[in-house]
DNA sequence: GTCTATAGGGCGATAGAC
DNA sequence: GTCTATCGCCCTATAGAC
């Protein structure tokens, strides 16, 4: 028989994840969330730094791109090594219900958009040095991951309206509208 | 003669930047702050929600951007509105020494690089009703915005950094590069 | 675990300008 | 009198130090 119950960690992110839903994030102290989880507050700070955190453990995705876009085919262009890596993204994505729930609660708390937002920042950042190996420049390979980035938040943000649709497919679609955005196809007639 | 000092909101700002500057944002207070600009702490409060908007005062981008948006010619697509309404950011744009400093306070700081964040998203979430009446679907508009920021990103990392660049062709000189990095000029040949 | 500085909100008091 | 900027003192919660 264990001492502790297992997976403190994940027992906070549920509590949490319930009392910002029912109560809001601000309504909600980590005191709170400790105490729902079996622990002290003091323990909260053992597993997150702080209390936005609890919604934003793991790098699965971070390690995740980075590995595909080092494995891709070096032939590939940066924009297409970065459209494969991020078209297995789904991979490493938690249930739909889970991601629905958690989107919902960073909508209504401007300190969990704030962290939500550096973390695609952290995720861009750290793919710069895995397009340099591929003999990019640091300043344009930031500015073409940026562009996946808004490329793959309006993949996204389809994939979690549409219980149905392919994420890779998603990720083809959004690229095919940038291309007829930036390229429109009917020429100037005139 | 005045009761108070005048323009106490420009005095705290000037304050916090100097104090962030030389002690860094963290182990700066807000009394400190209020302290440097002659006021107490409760009153700087009355001026700025949290520490953290001190840096952040100002909306005339955002009201800029989404007025030269709605001003362009209804002839050009969304893209080439948000181009030609971007290519005129700088008139809004304090020196590039006070927003030099700035930066570098802001990329100091994990907590001003958040804020910073979230306030570009603003400015995207502001701009989607702009390219609405354009008959732009919100979708498309906030897809089209992001790839648009992504470009203001590059635009902008380069105007800091060269004195003698015009804003305006480096948002030319980006808007190229992202015509290159979606359709390379050269066609396969094999 | 305990202690503490700080963030930041609530509410009321004060004191000039009008 | 009202309006408005400022201060004072309360409070709780976060998060870091010890």
């Amino acid at each position: 028989m264990p001492r502790w119950e297992s997976d403190a960690q994940g027992r906070l992110e549920r509590a949490a994840l319930e009392l910002f839903e029912t109560q809001g994030y601000e309504r909600t102290s980590v005191a709170q969330i400790a105490r729902a989880a079996g622990l002290t507050e003091r323990s909260f700070y053992r597993y997150f730094p702080d209390k936005r955190e609890v919604l934003f453990a793991g790098h699965e995705l971070v390690a995740h791109l980075v590995g595909r876009v080092e494995a891709a085919d070096p032939g590939l262009g940066p924009l297409e090594a970065l459209l494969t890596a991020l078209s297995t993204a789904d991979e490493v994505f938690r249930s739909r219900e889970f991601l629905l729930r958690r989107v919902k609660v960073i909508a209504d708390s401007p300190a969990l958009a704030e962290r939500d937002l550096i973390k695609l920042a952290d995720i861009a950042e750290a793919l710069v040095p895995a397009l340099g190996r591929r003999g990019v420049e640091p300043g344009t390979a930031r500015f073409i991951i940026d562009v996946v980035m808004a490329l793959s938040r309006r993949a996204t943000s389809r994939w979690l309206a549409d219980p149905d649709a392919a994420f890779s497919e998603l990720v083809a679609q959004a690229a095919a509208e940038l291309r007829e955005v930036v390229a429109p196809p009917a020429p100037p007639v005139r």
